[in-house]
DNA sequence: AAGACGAAAGTGGTTGA
DNA sequence: TCAACAACTTTCGTCTT
């Protein structure tokens, strides 16, 4: 029993991986500084927050063989919060006996009885959590339905909770708070969704979900970049079943884009869209405007635009274009 | 006939007085 | 708070492949 604390690696020194760096991935900043009392890493450049609420997931015992390793486990399921009550449950069993079967004494008895009663008020009867119940079902379902992995789940939930603290969701609906959460998440994990296919399959309409998204940003005080072209295109680009090259040669039209300054002010959606349009032309897969516009959520006429912008700063002509 | 083009008017959000 | 503004959308007639 005598070695139960101390991470190996030292107090004091939170384990490195490739989810913390000290570099902004966004900005390039490196003045990433430690908020301890929210728990987040914050840009100092752009304000992005690159981690929040972190664990320690190492181990809290040491091991000095591997037999050691093997024997000693964690106990329990780890910290979730998409389940309602953080996973943390204590379930009061309900025959009246202790942990070795015996039989309780009267006095125990109906101490035990008024902690049952207060467990199913605080779990049951509580507002918040039967609010978060709710939401968690529902972010469940959105997230199932858009294809998001878990690791952004969890972070939609923890910006879920800390609204519900804030008291955002009160005359707003638990749907709509749940949707801008979850692309907010997406969003902050470089994973965006366009912000059109959130709300046709939340069926919340576009406008509260922007403005619940706003409102996000706003009073939890996070900052969240502008979504960059490049995140969108794999996807984009496996819908369209383009191969790889022109995934390649898409994200070179983009990065150039964005070096002669085409990029400032334009929907990232549109400029994917465009990038794609022009790659796919180049790389004998063309597809049609309209196929890309389709995926991309966007018209016709800002895949035109843009393109347009991208041939004539890039230097494209029409001989590189039609070239078979 | 489908796809591409571009003009013109409308929309929602941002900005600056 | 309001008007100007930029980007995007909708719609539609015309040209190109």
């Amino acid at each position: 029993m005598g070695q139960m604390h101390g991470s190996p690696a030292g107090k004091g020194t939170p384990p490195q991986n490739s989810q913390e760096p000290s570099t902004c991935p966004e900005c390039g900043s490196t003045s990433v500084v430690e908020d301890a009392t929210r728990g987040e890493r914050v840009c100092g450049g752009c304000g992005l927050v690159l981690s929040d609420h972190r664990i320690d997931t190492g181990a809290e015992w040491r091991a000095f063989s591997s037999e050691e390793s093997d024997a000693r486990s964690r106990v329990g399921a780890p910290l979730r919060y998409t389940v309602h009550d953080k996973g943390l449950t204590t379930v009061i069993d309900w025959r009246d006996r202790d942990t070795a079967g015996r039989k309780l004494t009267p006095t125990r008895r109906s101490e035990i009885y008024r902690l049952r009663r207060w467990q199913i008020r605080s779990r049951v009867h509580s507002s918040m959590d039967r609010n978060l119940a709710q939401a968690m079902s529902e972010l469940e379902r959105l997230s199932s339905q858009l294809g998001i992995p878990k690791q952004i789940r969890e972070l939609a939930a923890l910006l879920y909770r800390k609204s519900i603290l804030q008291k955002l969701v009160r005359g707003r609906s638990i749907e709509a708070m749940v949707a801008a959460t979850l692309y907010a998440a997406c969003r902050i994990r470089s994973k965006p969704r366009p912000l059109d296919e959130v709300a046709d399959t939340s069926r919340v309409d576009k406008k509260k979900l922007g403005q619940c998204y706003r409102l996000l940003l706003r009073s939890l005080e996070i900052k969240i970049p502008l979504s960059n072209p490049v995140d969108y295109i794999s996807r984009f680009a496996s819908e369209l079943s383009l191969s790889s090259p022109v995934q390649l040669r898409t994200v070179e039209i983009l990065n150039q884009s964005r070096d002669m300054g085409l990029t400032i002010g334009r929907d990232p959606l549109g400029l994917a869209a465009a990038a794609i349009y022009v790659a796919s032309i180049m790389m004998d897969e063309r597809r049609t405007q309209r196929e890309i516009a389709e995926v991309a959520r966007v018209t016709e006429v800002t895949v035109r635009n843009r393109y347009k912008e991208i041939v004539r700063v890039l230097g494209i002509d029409s001989m590189t274009l039609s070239a078979q």
